[in-house]
DNA sequence: AAACAAGTTCAAAGCGCTTTGGAAGCGAAT
DNA sequence: ATTCGCTTCCAAAGCGCTTTGAACTTGTTT
């Protein structure tokens, strides 16, 4: 059924019809209901594509998912993400268009969306340190919203980011509180926006309290859980083995915990781990009381007020960029204790 | 730029132009060199909309993903699953739609991903038992593949699926193989299919062997670390406790994991685990030897076959339904061992 | 030189919608 | 009766492509 058979069943213009549909007012109150009953009744949905070729807009936002050749990661925090930015398009009656795309050719999978008008913004994913992807959605007019945000780049840029640094700074604190003093620090790729400023916060606060950054005890690399685990592994081999462990993610923190109990050592109370926690559906950390000590923000909710901002820059073109800073809060849980005397 | 600027440049017809940029045959080389050189040069993309409504296809498939509005559970596997698809359809230059939706609407975004155009095809998440999509995609038309099977349909569908029960036996019969006969099954909520298929190759092998099903025993839920953990602990618990655990997911075992050395006991002596690992990327099973004795296949990689699947399901409408049946491979890790004498 | 075939190119219609610029109908005001 | 102002409706153009059917060049046969 389109606009052209309904019309005719109607005894309508399809230019009457599509206004009545559309809630325009110069269409008599009788008219649109018959008009919307018929539509109804048939089932009657306006092809996107048309309606896009009439308009100019694609109604339909754009993620680009980059994953890297080289190790064929998958960001879990990715289903979450869409999941709650998904919600949010459905309301308002936007598809979303994925595009997984090895970090080489990500430029022309930007510049392909724009040109092929397949998208009326794009949300992009995973920033890393003075990230050209800015710059380039700059260039080519393409509205976007980035998650998280890009250290380096000076163009103004709408972003929806967690206060990493402080989340970070916080957790630090909190295991300096309980007199520990050899922290380690377990850290996703460190040319990643996120993880470059979980490590200043955790830096930053170290040096504040008077304790010298150790590099043994700063690792960074994909976040698995077997990078979580082997990392751990070795720094408790270190002679001077840290009391307590800082973790980016979940996933992270399970390795963690492995290379802990496989040394025969008691989490919480030989070594204290704090993690970053996104709050993801298949990974709650815990019931009445967490199983770790987390700084938590939702990513969930990210998605969701990141596609809301995107949805809004789009409806006005002129608008000035967005920014909105998560806080992510301090959840005390098992894994967390006093200092041991070594 | 278009197809009318473009042509015009070139000083030939739109029709032209249109032909040697698709490859028909009626234009000669020379022209077609032309035409693809100010092509380039502009970096010339034909509007998918245009493309679309002047061809009838839309060049896109759909993904429907089910959340559950109880749950809010993103599946965790779903990540890497469009990775591997994802890459058929850039390669064959499809786009993914992705839409979110809480399973009680899930009929609505059919007929409507149907009645506007939007795709050409869907791929059905998540099957449950007599799943009712598999009926209304039939009578809609809408081309499909099934990500897995709904036992109780009769009507013919095309599906790519890994052989669970199979696994399941396998495991099962490992475990038996090793003197364990108290063992346990935590399994994925049995609405969906797969968790029924592994049940059945659960106990169709625990009968096989002359052992009892227990239902003390086992459990379903959903798939989340915390469900692995509080069913292991309470498993545990039981005065006759078992000696082996079957796990539906690595990150189930991973709350297993937790239990069992909460309990105080060893994983691999005295609790020996099996599981089911999707291969993940951020969740990959160790190194040289695997951390988990599983039952394996990737779940990239068949999202990268049932991509291919429907894509020529698309382009011959004619064919008949096509199946593919994956099987695991069992990877013998560090995690089983010889039953104990409790 | 005319006729034909093969090889190239083109004008125009059509895909399903929105939107512009009227036009028709009708009662009130001039 | 004419004009005006409202309300309600419509014909047709246009969005950027593909595709049909025809036309125009060549070169080859008769």
């Amino acid at each position: 059924m389109n606009l052209k058979q309904l019309s005719l069943e109607l005894g309508l213009s399809q230019t009457t019809v599509s206004r009545a549909l559309n809630g325009f007012p110069e269409v008599s109150e009788a008219t649109r209901n018959r008009v919307q009953l018929a539509a109804d009744r048939h089932q009657y949905r306006p092809s996107t594509r048309a309606k896009g070729l009439a308009t100019g807009k694609a109604l339909a936002i754009g993620h680009v998912i980059p994953v890297s050749t080289k190790h064929e990661t998958m960001n879990p925090i990715f289903g979450d993400f869409i999941a709650g930015a998904g919600e949010t398009y459905s309301r308002n009656g936007y598809e979303m268009i994925l595009s997984i795309v090895d970090d080489q050719n990500e430029n022309d999978v930007y510049r392909g969306l724009k040109a092929r008008h397949s998208v009326d913004g794009v949300v992009v994913h995973g920033p890393r340190m003075d990230d050209p992807r800015i710059a380039l959605l700059n260039e080519i007019g393409l509205p976007f919203v980035v998650h998280g945000r890009a250290s380096g780049v000076t163009a103004p840029y709408s972003w929806v980011d967690v206060n990493n640094r402080r989340a970070f700074n916080r957790a630090a604190d909190f295991l300096i509180d309980l007199g520990h003093r050899r922290i380690g620090l377990i850290n996703g790729l460190e040319v990643m926006d996120f993880a470059h400023r979980r490590r200043n916060g955790y830096m930053d606060t170290l040096t504040a309290n008077g304790i010298a950054a150790d590099p043994t005890l700063m690792r960074s690399g994909e976040m698995t859980e077997e990078f979580g685990y082997t990392s751990t592994r070795d720094m408790l081999a270190l002679p001077d083995r840290p009391t307590a462990l800082m973790t980016s993610s979940m996933i992270l923190a399970m390795g963690t915990r492995r290379a802990i109990e496989e040394a025969g050592l008691t989490i919480g109370r030989d070594v204290s781990v704090i993690t970053y926690d996104d709050e993801l559906s298949y990974l709650r950390n815990g019931g009445d009381v967490p199983i770790f000590t987390a700084t938590r923000s939702s990513v969930r909710d990210a998605g969701r007020r990141l596609a809301e901002m995107l949805l809004a820059d789009i409806a006005n073109p002129f608008s000035q960029p967005q920014t909105e800073l998560l806080e992510a809060e301090l959840m005390v849980g098992q894994s967390t204790g006093p200092a041991p005397h070594l």
